[in-house]
DNA sequence: ATCAGCACTTTCACTGAGTGGAAGAATCAT
DNA sequence: ATGATTCTTCCACTCAGTGAAAGTGCTGAT
């Protein structure tokens, strides 16, 4: 149908420049957010073409903003021509207040409960409906897990998550709970009222337990940390090979560290 | 004297608008850098008007700007209208490919060291003309030091300094010694052939011993990090409180630290 | 060698997005 | 109340940013 493109009118572009009406710094984000973008695999470098399409932004316009990128630091440009995310975002997501602070208070505990456990530990907050993973520590033999210092995961279907879940304000549990969940493996819960009954349970224990509900083998059990208000804000997590026995020694080191990081925090048992 | 500002003719402003020839993007990165501005005590949190000010940018400018970030998730915006950088330069931050690699690789062995010396680890790379501290993990009741992780340290007062420089091309040697080093402490040793020696011998032993050049009291061992293609890419470390005498083990520690990460990275005893 | 194909870079005339002074609102201190 | 300070909104002007198109350079097929 449409054999050659009429040169004459205008080209059939791909890109219609009349109806994008993003300001110059959205445009900016969009490019660096082009390295984040889908969801698990995330692109470590991408060619400018790359980054143009994933932006929505025509190639000169992406070409002209990547180069002032690169300049800032925000970007890093290799010899092959491709591009990644540069050490400037690095020096400042470091700096962000809730990372920094949390992260420098926790590390001590967290390094604690690796040692005596010798199993993953994760260190994660609630932001937006996600876990996001904040730390993590894990030996060189550990179980593979899909899990990464800035992933995101549901909070549904991790130790951490569902802890956070039940802390959280009732607005919060109420929406997440109103999209459909996710069922990664057979044992996942996803029934909304089922969840609910799980999040009492946690709040009661004080400790939420997991098992073969994201990744197949493993289990994990999670404690809430408490800032000096006495609001959770975090949590941590051992995440182990699946045993059928619970091990009261694992249960015992993380509701320690847990403590021990909300101690530090400023928390003093509050009334209760 | 100039009283009143006189409002018929051009109002004295300290802003010059016509003699800022920043781009859009350099008056947002100016904002970002802002919150990076002073070299040790970097400012969590600012007023819009400190913003203004240390990016040099009018306040309506930096109004404008600081609510599209805010929007992106760049900046966060305080209850009490302070603003501080946003979770979303966290997130991307930690996607930086070296700070990625490198920390998930290394990560184990620095627990390892932590382990069997129970001091504070340091791994760094070598940025422009500092070491930039990409991890550092400590127990609780260690010294207490000014590097951090996010942080710039000088090369040639440092353990991870000296050996960065100590393997970096000659060219950055060079332009590195031609400015004045600065002396934190009676034994900082910034004389340039000095440091030239001691690069040499840093070479040859594949071990840097630093003692009282930058923090009283503490000293370091730090080691150099190959990877694949046998270019020195980082360096660990550890800090000591001073003791007069050489510790063997704590040196051998390090120095498996080392091997162990480079060889992790691919780096295969090179011919020799 | 030659050419086609693709990815990146540079240019440039047009124009509306971004600008910042100023006025208004809100907050705090006295 | 009164003034000082900090933040927010507005809007007419204008120049910075725009993107199509031409140019450059590389790769690999013939």
């Amino acid at each position: 149908m449409s054999g050659k493109p009429e040169r004459t009118s205008r080209p059939e572009s791909a890109f219609d420049a009349a109806a994008d009406r993003r300001s110059v710094a959205a445009r900016l984000f969009a490019i660096l957010d082009a390295f984040a973008a889908p969801a698990g695999a995330t692109s470590l470098t991408l060619t400018l073409t790359a980054i143009a399409q994933r932006a929505g932004l025509p190639l000169s316009t992406t070409h002209r903003m990547a180069a002032e990128l690169v300049g800032w630091g925000g970007l890093t440009k290799h010899d092959n021509g491709q591009y990644s995310l540069g050490m400037k975002l690095w020096e400042l997501g470091v700096q962000t207040p809730t990372a920094r602070n949390l992260r420098t208070i926790a590390l001590p505990y967290l390094e604690d409960l690796y040692e005596t456990t010798r199993e993953h530990v994760h260190l994660a907050i609630l932001d937006g409906r996600d876990a996001l993973y904040l730390e993590k520590l894990s030996g060189h033999h550990a179980v593979r897990l899909i899990s990464r210092v800035g992933a995101r995961l549901p909070l549904h279907s991790t130790g951490v998550g569902l802890v956070l879940l039940a802390y959280a304000p009732s607005e919060v549990v109420q929406q997440y709970l109103a999209t459909s969940l996710e069922r990664f493996l057979p044992r996942t819960v996803t029934e909304p009222e089922a969840v609910r009954r799980r999040l009492a349970e946690i709040r009661q224990l004080g400790l939420a337990r997991m098992s073969e509900e994201m990744t197949a083998g493993s289990s994990s059990i999670a404690a809430p940390i408490r800032d000096r208000t006495g609001q959770v804000v975090a949590a941590v997590s051992i995440v182990t090979r699946t045993t059928e026995l619970v091990d009261a020694g694992q249960e015992r080191a993380v509701r320690e560290a847990a403590q021990g990081i909300s101690r530090a925090l400023g928390y003093r048992r509050a009334q209760q």
